[in-house]
RNA sequence: CGGGGUGUAGCGUAGCCCGGUAUCGCGUCUGGUUUGGGACCAGAAGGUCGUCAGUUCGAAUCUGGCCACCCCGACCA
């Protein structure tokens, strides 16, 4: 299936764009580099958001809300951070229009309503949120702050594409923060379990955690942590990140706290987000060339019911026989909807479900009423049965439990077929304009080293995989001394 | 910001070199026949040809400015 698909990067770029419009999930708006996204990809979205809200509440947080706007001088106060994305920043300058007395009926930004300082819209909340957190934080009682925030963010991209990278974009960003050093790590690393449980169990995407290198991580932070997963093209896909601050924020923002013991010190701090990305990533882990493929836990729709009818009379006929049948499936919890359109045919229904990654579809006509039966048909295998009614929920239930199961193992086992040990940099490079994929090899651990790599192959240091085996080794690279592989691939 | 390209109906396009109010497909609408895998036939509607200016009796077509978008770089924690 996967062979199917098309190869040449550029041809999956393609692939994957017309698959997002076709499948109705988004479009670009006239608006440069920004996405409409349209209701069925924002119930997905909406379905991600359920999910991962409820694992941060399980976890102990909360969320809360802060203002798109950060004063430019709030926005600079940690440099590193600042400077990362000075480049990227859309920035308001003025706070009125007013008519344009050159042309008639036209709009102007009025000269004077300049704004005495420029305000940078956020591409991330650090900022206005440690600000926030130095008025609320005075003693070790006030920690840990454990909040969450659903929002937009603007990054001014150069070339952008629909989920994958657009100049806004939503997301969730968890800003902590903690009383130690420890706990703060702890939580890093605890949300990274989160996002690799989500990605693996909702999204039914394997994916490597791992430390990112220094040349990577998040400006500002001491320690970032990705999942990465592996798209069906061979790129690999950042899937989320959780930095570890350390008191980087915390001095910035002037954010101390008295301890248990009177000592004052700066707050430990942590941030953490996934995006609208995740939905670029469940369709290239997972779609093939009819479409789009939904696990069951993320479908907006679980289960489609076509009825086949050549009458009214024939439809309201199979509309009463059905009807038991969707009020015990909704009554299991899944997601039902009966498509008794008649102005389409049932071929142009199948093909337009499929092309949305509708788990599981029911066709029902005159044929199943006699013989007391539905034909039931699976997204991801494409197989068909006929079965009794009686019994069908619980075999439509059994069903999208497999299809769940089957669409992880089956990316996992793409992943495994895909991720290489090499030893040389020939081989490296051979392994990366071939198959390509993960590629796990020895480096020196040195920026220069990594940036030479980038420079000559475009691949970079997805991440320095939390699991792996010690292994002593030297660098494809310079040569010098490795203890252990680290995780290379070309990236979206 | 550098290099290349494109703007024509809701979408995708032909026409441009060689000037005469615009082609085809999809979609939409109407009528009929169809309906267990993207139906067919007949008819219809839909256009400031990106924008502004110039050349010309006449501009989608030629010239210049502007705008927008796409691709390749640079950039993308």
């Amino acid at each position: 299936m996967a062979k199917q698909l098309p190869t040449r990067a550029e041809d999956y770029a393609q692939w994957y764009v017309d698959l997002v419009k076709k499948a109705d999930l988004a479009e670009n708006s006239d608006v440069r580099g920004c996405m409409v996204i349209k209701p069925y990809g924002y119930a997905i979205w909406e379905k991600m958001q359920q999910a991962l809200d409820k694992m941060f509440k399980d976890t102990g947080h909360v969320n809360a809300y802060f203002p798109l706007f950060v004063p430019k001088s709030m926005f600079e106060a940690e440099e590193k951070n600042a400077e990362g994305f000075a480049k990227e920043c859309a920035v308001v300058t003025h706070y009125r229009l007013k008519n344009d007395p050159s042309r008639p009926g036209k709009l102007m930004v009025d000269p004077d309503a300049k704004l005495e300082e420029e305000l940078v819209v956020r591409p991330t909340s650090e900022a206005i949120i440690w600000s926030t957190y130095k008025k609320w934080i005075q003693s070790y009682r006030d920690l840990p702050i454990l909040i969450n925030q659903w929002a937009n963010v603007v990054r001014w991209e150069m070339r952008t594409r629909l989920f994958l990278r657009t100049a806004e974009f939503l997301w969730q960003e968890g800003h902590t923060a903690h009383a130690t050093r420890q706990e703060a790590e702890t939580e890093t690393l605890r949300i990274l379990d989160v996002y690799a449980d989500f990605a693996e169990n909702f999204m039914a995407l394997p994916v490597i955690k791992g430390k990112k290198s220094d040349g990577e991580k998040f400006p500002g932070a001491v320690d970032t942590y990705c999942i990465e997963g592996l798209m069906q093209d061979g790129k690999a896909l950042q899937c989320g990140t959780t930095h570890f601050l350390g008191q980087n924020f915390a001095e910035a923002f002037d954010v101390k706290f008295t301890a248990k013991d009177g000592k004052l010190d700066y707050v430990w701090g942590t941030s953490w987000g996934v995006s609208t990305r995740l939905i670029g990533g469940l369709i290239m882990a997972h779609a093939d060339d009819d479409g789009l493929i939904l696990p069951p836990k993320l479908a907006p729709i679980h289960v489609v019911i076509v009825p086949i009818f050549r009458s009214e009379e024939e439809l309201t006929r199979i509309s009463s026989a059905i009807e038991p049948v969707i009020v015990l499936l909704r009554a299991a919890g899944l997601s039902v909807k009966y498509d008794n359109r008649d102005t389409q045919k049932p071929g142009f229904k199948f093909a337009q479900y499929e092309m949305q990654g509708v788990p599981v579809r029911i066709a029902v006509g005159p044929r199943d009423l006699d013989n007391g039966t539905l034909e039931v048909a699976r997204r991801d295998t494409k197989e068909k049965k006929v079965i009794p009614v009686d019994g069908a929920v619980q075999a439509i239930e059994q069903m999208l439990d497999e299809i769940q199961k089957n669409l992880y193992a089956r990316a996992l086992k793409f992943r495994e077929d895909n991720t290489t040990k090499v030893d040389t940099y020939e081989e490296f490079k051979r392994v990366l304009d071939g198959e390509a994929g993960f590629v796990l090899a020895h480096w020196d651990g040195t920026a220069a080293t990594e940036a030479k790599i980038k420079e000559e192959t475009k691949a970079t240091i997805r991440c320095i995989p939390l699991v792996s085996v010690a292994e002593d080794g030297s660098c494809i690279y310079s040569g010098k001394p490795s203890a252990g592989r680290v995780l290379f691939a070309r990236a979206y």
